[in-house]
DNA sequence: CTAGATTATGATCCTTAATTCATATTGACA
DNA sequence: TGTCAATATGAATTAAGGATCATAATCTAG
């Protein structure tokens, strides 16, 4: 599963989506990640604003990366055609 | 040209080379975007640790869109443009 | 339905990003 | 080299995130 994000809420919906594909409580990724459960569930509800270190906690506790281009290069259901 | 981003500082490495690929200066893109040259330039430099939303007003302006996926799924397209 | 686990919300405190202005530094080029 | 554009840096202020604790709401198995 990858995920296209061009909105920051979109970042919250990846998060939680992959946190639940790799069963993982918010309170385990907590632990896993030093980010607080309060701030994951902000996080993932939309209801913050993160910082791109507090993301980039919680991607590498999720063992997730992300890739940057540009938006007409390649769509989605192309990728997941490849992957 | 995609950038793989795996640390906070990959992102405003990234953002400083598509700035230059499309040959605009961090007052273009402040002006583009609504974020400061000041802030740009911090960011870029890898001297702040932007929030969320702000990397987004970038990408859009730079018409880029950021894609979430598992760190082990690498295509060898993406490893040639690594190595 | 109930109990326990999970997630969400709210308050306070502390830290820090973003804005803004001013200016210093660097870079390109005639 | 000298000048102007571009970028970086620093200070002050404002706004907001994150840590922390407490607790409410929700979900889920038994």
């Amino acid at each position: 599963m990858q995920h296209l994000a061009r909105l920051p809420k979109d970042v919250g919906h990846a998060i939680r989506e992959e946190r639940k594909a790799k069963k993982l409580t918010q309170k385990q990724l907590a632990d896993l990640s030093g980010v607080w459960q309060e701030t994951i569930s902000k996080i993932e509800t939309g209801a913050a604003n993160a910082k791109i270190e507090t993301l980039f906690d919680l991607l590498a506790a999720l063992d997730l990366e992300i890739t940057i281009r540009d938006r007409s290069k390649i769509s989605a259901a192309e990728l997941e055609d490849i992957f």
